[in-house]
Order: structure tokens, then sequence, then C-alpha cells
RNA sequence: GCUGCUGUAGCUCAGAGGUAGAGCACUCCCUUGGUAAGGGAGAGGUCGGGAGUUCGAUUCUCCCCAGCAGCACCA
């Protein structure tokens, strides 16, 4: 008699317990076999660090994990990925022509692309939703096949999904393919799922916007509609993130902008900022604060044209690569000695090259550190602008540091350690390092880049901090840090950047005498801590909701009268206060107290002082501090001695 | 640049095929009030720009510009 056998897998529990089962056993069962409540509470499991369907089998030992409900990260991720497929669902049922193509899970919640002629509309978002919740309501249960390539194609092919049929052939060949139901309603889905429809909170989840993607990321194939939404695992989770989300509105920099007369644009001028009194105080601040810091780290300051000859770029190699983007100028032949072509300059580092060029410079003249308050304009796609982060003319704190290689390891420690001193006195204390190495297109040797990208490595890791590896993000010329600082609504923005470049001094023809009397080329290394004052500024907007610290604040101390009879005193203390370096205004007003505390409270003032008749008669003022309804009683000299220290900025204290 | 949406007073917004309205802000008057809006009066708009349909367009249609969300881009 044939003899069969069933291969046995040794599974081990999350408390160390080892449990033997016939290979092809599934979470599911083992789920049920520990305990029937558990069988019913679970969700999915963690197979060997691996995400697992209760379906799917396993083959070889492993550890395993059940989850629950009570798991959050995986019951979120399962929920988020469920109503993927049922908001899928739900559109092929209301408009059976709609072709589906993918729909990821992200933060807090997924999204979905669709490839339909009519636009979906807002009112669309809530019939989908209502049939949403009817596939919710119904319980299906959702089952999972492996199917082979040839059935899978010939299956989309025939149910007329021409986005699907491509994904699969994206797909390596000899993997299984993974098919999803949803009751009747089927994708191609790697998984997991749960495990029935009604699992997912029908009252913790919301559609909230439709935008237009590209099919697979890239703009040359056609554009699908996007639906976005977010899901939690109950209603007031949900309300808490839309909440969150109304709060986050409350700190956006345009809007702070206009509330605090900080600056605006028009639309004669896209992309480009009319900085107002109280924005221009902000910035000149932040300026006068690195210029101070960069002097102290070994900086020399220089400035150089805005508008530049072609015949530069085409040296430097921006005519042929960054033309698009750049504003280019002709002369009017009546007016000009000869016509000429010139461009705005996008970047400052061609200019800094001719100022490094203009003399002989020896290797005792390296590492130079060159800086630059650099004008640039560029030509930004108009879909790319975003208030005053993401402009056409704006200014680098930008320095290019020329050097030789065995010089980019301490270099990128310098450096890297000036910016956390920087990000830390702006009270930044969470950013994000990310190093991009080379590029599939790409100049430079093998080792020239195996060297570069060690350099930057080991440049932050002795500096102290960790990076992410963005791997073939870097410029075709070198290797870069990118600096990441977070807005409002949790979107990322690079601020910070060290790229290590020996493209432009070649093309350039920049060298110095080295130690052996020859001529080297030196390596540049272009770099900005802020990146741009606007983008910066922006940030730091939004990460203080309009509260900037004292030192930065555009208007630092009103000092309010309740009677008129204070007038005089008023002004004598504004006065005292100005001539301590502190920005101090009047409002002699004739409006009462509590409207004069709300306007400036409303306005973001620091520090408010109220004058009466005691104030008046005592010599002192009343304080109050934004966001604090307790208010105190200074003599004014006190006062005025402890607001002239506040106002220093970090690096003065 | 692409898809969709939006554009009315300084700001936030309502409105309708018959050349516009609110609140706040602004100006003036009354009020001198002790910590988040005291009262009254007044002024303020080529309804983003251009063309078309219509007796008549700010409203409907088309084109352009700008903004917003996302995608793409980001030397």
């Amino acid at each position: 008699m044939a003899q069969v056998t069933v291969n046995q897998v040794k599974l081990t529990l999350p408390d160390g317990s080892i449990r033997e089962y016939d290979a092809g056993i599934t979470p599911g069962e083992v789920a049920n076999s520990i305990a029937t409540s558990l069988g019913k509470k679970a969700i999915s499991a963690t197979v060997n660090g691996a995400h697992f369907d209760l379906q799917w089998p396993i083959n070889a030992d492993a550890n395993i994990a059940i989850h629950t409900m009570q798991d959050d990260t995986q019951a979120l991720e399962l929920i988020r990925h469920d109503l993927a497929h049922i908001m899928a669902r739900a559109v092929q049922a209301i408009w059976p022509d709609v072709k589906v193509t993918i729909g990821p899970v992200r933060d807090y919640g997924w999204f979905y692309d669709f490839d339909r002629k009519e636009p979906f509309t807002p009112e669309d978002l809530g019939t989908i939703e209502a049939e949403m919740k009817k596939i919710i309501n119904a319980r299906d249960a959702v089952k999972t096949e492996t199917w082979d390539r040839a059935r899978a194609i010939k299956f989309y092919e025939d149910a007329g999904e021409p986005f699907k049929v491509e994904l699969i052939h994206k797909i390596p060949e000899g993997e299984d393919l993974r098919m999803y139901w949803h009751g009747d309603w089927q994708d191609l889905c790697r998984g997991p799922h749960l495990q029935n429809t009604g699992q997912v909170p029908a009252d913790g989840f919301k559609l909230t916007h439709v935008a237009g993607a590209y099919w697979l990321g890239d703009s040359s194939r056609p554009m699908l509609q996007r639906i976005y939404g977010v899901a939690f695992k109950n209603r007031n989770d949900l309300k808490a993130h839309m909440t969150m989300l109304e709060e986050a509105a409350k700190r956006d920099h345009r809007k702070l902008g206009r509330e605090m007369n900080l600056f605006h644009m028009q639309e004669e001028a896209p992309g480009q900022i009319f900085w107002h009194p109280n924005g221009w105080k902000i910035y000149t601040q932040l300026q006068d604060y690195m210029r101070r810091m960069q002097e102290v780290d070994g900086y020399v300051e220089v400035n150089t044209p805005q508008v530049v000859d072609r015949k530069l770029w085409e040296k430097s190699g921006h005519w042929e690569n960054y033309q698009e983007n750049m504003f280019i100028v002709e002369v009017d032949e009546e007016h000009a000695r000869e016509k000429a072509i010139n461009a705005l300059k996008p970047m400052n580092c061609p200019c800094h090259v001719q100022v490094f060029n203009q003399g002989l410079k020896s290797y005792r003249d390296l590492p130079l550190r060159m800086a630059e308050f650099g004008s640039c304009n560029r030509y930004e796609p108009s879909g790319a602008l975003h208030g005053i982060m993401r402009v056409r003319g704006f200014t680098q704190d930008d320095a290019h540091i020329f050097c030789t290689d065995e010089q980019v390891e301490d270099e990128t420690k310098k450096f890297v350690t000036f910016l956390a001193k920087v990000y830390a006195d702006l009270g930044f204390d969470q950013w994000k390092v990310k190093l991009s190495t080379r590029p599939e297109k790409r100049v430079g040797t093998e080792e020239s880049w195996d060297a570069a990208e060690a350099a930057l490595a080991n440049g932050i890791k002795a500096a102290g901090y960790d990076f992410e590896l963005q791997e073939g993000e870097g410029a075709f010329y070198g290797p870069k840090l990118e600096f990441v600082l977070t807005d409002a609504i949790g979107r990322d923005w690079q601020c910070g950047t060290l790229q290590i470049d020996p493209n432009l001094p070649e093309r350039l023809d920049a060298s110095y005498v080295g130690q052996d009397g020859n001529k080297h080329r030196p390596l540049m290394l272009h770099r900005a801590v802020l990146g741009s004052f606007e983008r910066f500024i922006g940030i730091l907007i939004e990460s203080h909701a309009g509260k900037l610290p004292f030192w930065l604040a555009p208007r630092q101390v009103v000092v309010a009268t309740i009677i008129s009879d204070a007038d005089d005193y008023v002004h004598e203390v504004v006065a005292q206060l100005r001539a301590a370096g502190v920005r101090a205004e009047a409002d002699t007003r004739n409006e009462k107290i509590n409207y004069k505390v709300r306007e400036h409270s409303l306005g973001k003032v620091p520090v408010i002082l109220a004058v009466g008749a005691r104030e008046v008669e005592e010599r002192t003022v009343s304080v109050r501090r934004l966001g604090e309804k307790q208010t105190s009683v200074s003599p004014l000299d006190d006062l005025i001695a402890q607001l002239k220290a506040e106002a220093l900025a970090p690096d003065l204290r």
C-alpha cells in the first residue's frame, strides 16, 4: 500500500511555543486551532516578517503572529486596502465601462486610479460612498487564488481591462499572480485582505478628492482619474483626522501671510513675491543671522550678476540641459550695441566659478567656501508653483566649496554640523537626510562615484546623523544630500542640500596650483542650508503657526493705550523700546482695550503692553504674552531690559 | 506642462439672463472703556481678461490668464 506523506511545518508563536501542522495550513486555520475565539477575531498574520492573508498557505517552518483589529498597523493597512477594492467595485457598479488600474494604501487612506472619459464630480464621490456602504453591508466574502500568467492575461483581455494586462506584463516571468474576489468583483492584487467586506468600518472612511494622475507615473502616458480616500478604525478616529486637517489649514503660510500682512502675490508676476514690511523683516532677520553664522564658519561672501550672456550658459551646460527652465532675455536691437541673448541666472554656480577663476589659486586657498545670497529665477512649470514654497524668483543661501577630493569628507561633516546648528536655532529638531546615489545617466568613473558617495556617507555619519538612501536619484555629475523639512499638512520640502560636482569646474576650467607646482582641478560642493529664504520662511511660518520666536517676529511689541490720557507715556515707551533694539509700535486708537488685544493677538504679536492711568502713574506696563490669558505688571525699565535680551538672535545671546 | 475645480468690495463669502449684496476691515461722529469684537453713519465693485450668443451678459458658450488639489517636474 502506498503511503501518503504530508510534510509537517513547525510554527513558532510569539510566546515561543511551537506547533506542528500539515504544510499548506493557512493562518486562518492556525488561529482557529489555537482558540475558536481567536479564529473569529483574526484578520491577518505576520509570517516570517511578511504580512499574510488568512487564506494563504504556509509551506515551511516559520514564526507566526496572528493579528486582530487591536493591531493598528495591520488593521489599518487591511481596512484601507480593502476599501480601495470596495471603492473600485462601487465605481464599476455605477459606471460599468470604467477601467480599473491600481489602488494602493497611502498615509491615512488609499487612492485608486480609474480610466473614464467623463470626470468624476464631487457629487459623484457621495454616490460612490453610498454604494461602498452597500457593499460593506453585504458582507461579501473575500476569496483569493493564484493563477498563472497566461490564464490571467486571457481573463483580463476578455474582461476588457487593458491596464491590468499591462500590469501583468510588468510582473517578472515565473511569478504566480494573485487574484482576489470581493464578492463577485475581481482584481489583480498582491494582498493581503480581510475575509469579508463587512469587516471594514462603514463609518470610518471618507472619499476626499479627485485629481489627475499619469498612468504609471509617466507624463507621456494617459492621464487617469485618481480618487483619494481616508480611512480609520472608527468614526471618532476619522473625525479626529478631519479636525487635524482643519487645524493644519489654519497654519497654511498663504493664509497667515495674508493675515499677518507678510507678502502678497499677483497675476502679473506669477511665482514671485511682493514682500510687505512685516514679511521682509523676517527675511532680513534671517539673512542677517545666516550671514553672521556663515562668517563664523569660514565662508567668504560674494555677489554676482543676474543677467548673463548665453555664452556662459553654453559653457556651463545649462543652455543645453536647463534652457526650458530659464528666463531668456533678448535685448532689443535698437538699444543694444550688439544683439545679445542673455538669461536670468537660475543658479549661482557658474558665476561663482568665474570669481574663483580670477587670479591664480593655490592649494593653500582650499577649501574655499564662497557664499552668496543669490537671487535666482527659474521658469518653473505652472503646476509646480505653491505659495512662497515653490516660486520662480527666489534667493538661495547658496555657497560653493572649492576643495580637493580628500577634503570632501571633512567638509561634509563640517557642513552637516553647521546645518544642524542652524536648524536647531530656528526651532527644527525634526529633519530628514537623504543620500541620493548614482543615476543611470551619469558622467564620471565608477571609482569617482564610489569615492564621492562614501565621502558623503562618512561625512554625515561623522557628524552624528543617519540618512535614508535614495538610490539612483543623484545628479548626473555627482551624489547629493538632501535635508528635508515638513510643512503643516505633512508635505515634505527639500531645504538644505549638499552636492558633489566635479563636472562644472571641468567645463568652466577651474584650477589651482598644487603642492607639486602643477595645475589641478578642484571639486565643487554646491550647498545650501535654508535652501531658499522664500521656502524656508514658508516652513517657518507653518511650523510656528505664525507665532514666530520673538527675535524673528516682524512685530514684536504693541503698546496700547487704555485711555487717551496715556498717549504721551505710550509714545515714550515705544521710543525706549526701539532704542533698545525692539520692534515696537503704539496703538493709541480710540478703541477699547479688548478690541486692541483681540486684533493684535490675531496679528500674532508676541507681546502686548497695555497702559492705563495706573501704569502712567507708576511708570510700569501691563504685559500680556501671546497665547497667555494672564497679564503681569512690570516696571518699564525691567521689561525693556528683558525684551532687549529676548530680541537677540540665537547666535548673539 | 497635464487632469479637475475655482475667480464677485481690502478679507471671507452670498447672488441672479434685466448692469450687485452681507459680515469684518476702512473713513467720520458718539463713546475714555482695564486685557480676544461698544454704538451710529458713510464710502467702497468694468463681478479675472477677451470674443461670441442675446433686445440685453457679471450670469450662457468658447479662448486666454491666474489660483487651488493632485500628477509630472524639481541642477
